[in-house]
DNA sequence: CAGGAATATTCCTGTCAAGGAATATTGTTA
DNA sequence: TAACAATATTCCTTGACAGGAATATTCCTG
């Protein structure tokens, strides 16, 4: 069962681009915020959301925080997603059934 | 760009299951409200963030509104998700890696 | 057209999330 | 330890959203 949290978490804007940012790599908050012209409170309160949410990690680095993107709830929604891919790979292979069937008519 | 609206739909518990249970093939209102254990009204106001998000479409049936899942939002999703799938899969290219390191040291 | 079934909408209320501003905390360095 | 940089938290206000209850709408059938 898939966990809506990690919908809710991406669901915002601002923490969608976050997520986005540090599929590059690990960041700080500072730099986060200055990227995404944020005050930093909010970058702060909106990492802690990703962070509850599994979505991210901490690591103290000297006076900085670095956020690493987690990707074991992306990897929850890929596998929640496998039981609805087959929805339109059927349709797929019905478009191509007809085109099969087209052609073997056009002979 | 990934839309939003799609994970804020999906980030409420019942309209995930709703769903999941059109997953299976296009259900009336009524029928969708039993399933889940709600009230009529709930589950119409559900089906509407669903429509509006495009995650559902709806066919009148005599009396019936039929709703069936539309897969574009899910389709989205998954080419959204594209870009990091490589990210656990390096880490599996890694962990691939190492093995075969530790196998041929074995030697 | 009347009546009834299925569905949609409205109004109300309580809860929760987000931004702004101020402040607290933590860690670093002189 | 004092001062400063980086980050986190709190308080406040506002707006969005969800459920409940009542009602409106739509469509079919006799």
């Amino acid at each position: 069962m898939m966990d809506t949290m990690t919908f809710s978490a991406l669901a915002e804007p601002t923490r969608l681009r976050m997520v986005e940012i540090l599929k590059d790599g690990p960041m700080s908050v500072g730099d986060i915020a200055e990227r995404l012209a944020l005050r930093q409170p909010q970058a702060s309160k909106h990492l802690r959301v990703l962070l509850e949410a599994g979505l991210v990690e901490v690591e103290a680095a000297a006076n900085r925080r670095n956020y690493r993107l987690r990707t074991e709830p992306l990897e929850a929604m890929d596998t929640w997603l496998e039981a609805y891919r087959k929805l339109w790979n059927e349709r797929f292979d019905n478009l191509d059934d007809y085109l099969r069937q087209l052609q073997s008519e056009d002979k």
